[in-house]
DNA sequence: GTTTTATTCGAACAAATGTGCTAAAATTAG
DNA sequence: CTAATTTTAGCACATTTGTTCGAATAAAAC
């Protein structure tokens, strides 16, 4: 949909932005990018924000500001989970937190934990993990379920003989064979605690 | 050092820039905060600069930035604690993390945990913990010490008797009273950790 | 090859914008 | 009250900047 020069000029821009504060004028563009017509990058300009990529605001200087495809940083905090599906509805939604080291990412949300069967990993109840749902848990990952359609759960996956389990970090829980009624949702990635 | 009048106008700036993306320009300040004319916004934004809330490039539009008394959210990393003294030095900074819940803090640092002496509390090896030396260490709180002035370390604070120890959550740690050789840093806020 | 589409350029124009100057008004200091 | 300082206004000017139009060039499709 964009071409290599769009690309360009958009990176340029986020680039421009970063280091002055400012967005750049359509002439500075010009030179940041080895254009010699303004209006060729007036026209890649409304590519760009035909694509989504851009915003304009008309016949105002330096009032260009790029749509950061993905809200940087910002990742939707879920309370309890409702029952049916773990879906970021609007209705879940209880907060919102500034992850560290995201780059770009759609699939992460925050879920607080609640009760301390990760105790002894140093998973504490209240705590805010970072689930990134594109990501398979993987045998020896923690990671997030929904159990019955009904509650969330952070626990261990493991392999044992052959079969999936999933294994708290506290004595005083056992083992879940993973069977139908156990839905993955994401890896744990990331937990944050604040005290 | 600066009027109301000034405050009223880097605020406007902030809420514009907030809002929309990109700085005002002089005549947008002008009605913004009900000024008739450019060049009282011109002796205003100089008085702005001069004092160091603002920065401006000469000539070019809406290339106001608004210097962020503290850089919002963004606080340095430090690795090993240098003897001598817990200072911010270049040196011992090794990056920096976007800290979730800060509005305005300058007090904040994050230190990498070594060691396990606080593993009970589900406070690992190379967890992130962020301090706020701004905040005295109370009884019951984790702090973060610095010890001989070489050994920067991570401890429950606890008055037992009438004296103050340092109070590892490791079974295979002791205890170890606070003397002269204990310098309190501040206190532990947060932890962060990647998986 | 021809046709279509995408990209680039140049120049000119109008609007937006920052700046400079002088003077008046309001506030504060003495 | 008077003098000094701060704040505001008004206007004119020079630049910067976004926009528009037509045409040339390059690339892709047929």
């Amino acid at each position: 949909m964009v071409s290599d020069k769009q690309k360009n000029i958009l990176n340029f821009i986020n680039i421009f932005v970063e280091k002055n504060g400012y967005a750049p004028s359509v002439r500075e563009i010009c030179t940041g990018v080895g254009l010699k017509s303004t209006s060729t990058v007036q026209y890649h300009i409304e590519k760009l924000i035909n694509s989504g990529y851009l915003q304009k605001n008309y016949k105002k200087s330096r009032a260009l500001t790029v749509n950061s495809q993905i809200p940087k940083n910002k990742i939707p905090i879920l309370g309890e989970i409702a029952a049916g599906s773990l879906l970021m509805a609007e209705e879940n939604v209880i907060g919102s937190v500034n992850y560290p080291n995201s780059e770009e990412t759609t699939e992460l949300f925050a879920l607080s934990v609640s009760g301390d069967s990760m105790i002894d990993e140093g998973i504490h109840e209240k705590d805010l993990v970072i689930i990134d749902k594109s990501l398979q848990i993987k045998n020896g990952d923690i990671g997030a379920f929904l159990i019955n359609n009904t509650e969330g759960t952070i626990k261990f996956l493991r392999n044992i003989e052959g079969k999936n389990y999933l294994v708290p970090a506290n004595k005083n829980y056992k083992k879940i064979q993973v069977n139908e009624n156990i839905q993955p949702i994401g890896k744990v990635v990331s937990l944050i605690r604040d005290m």
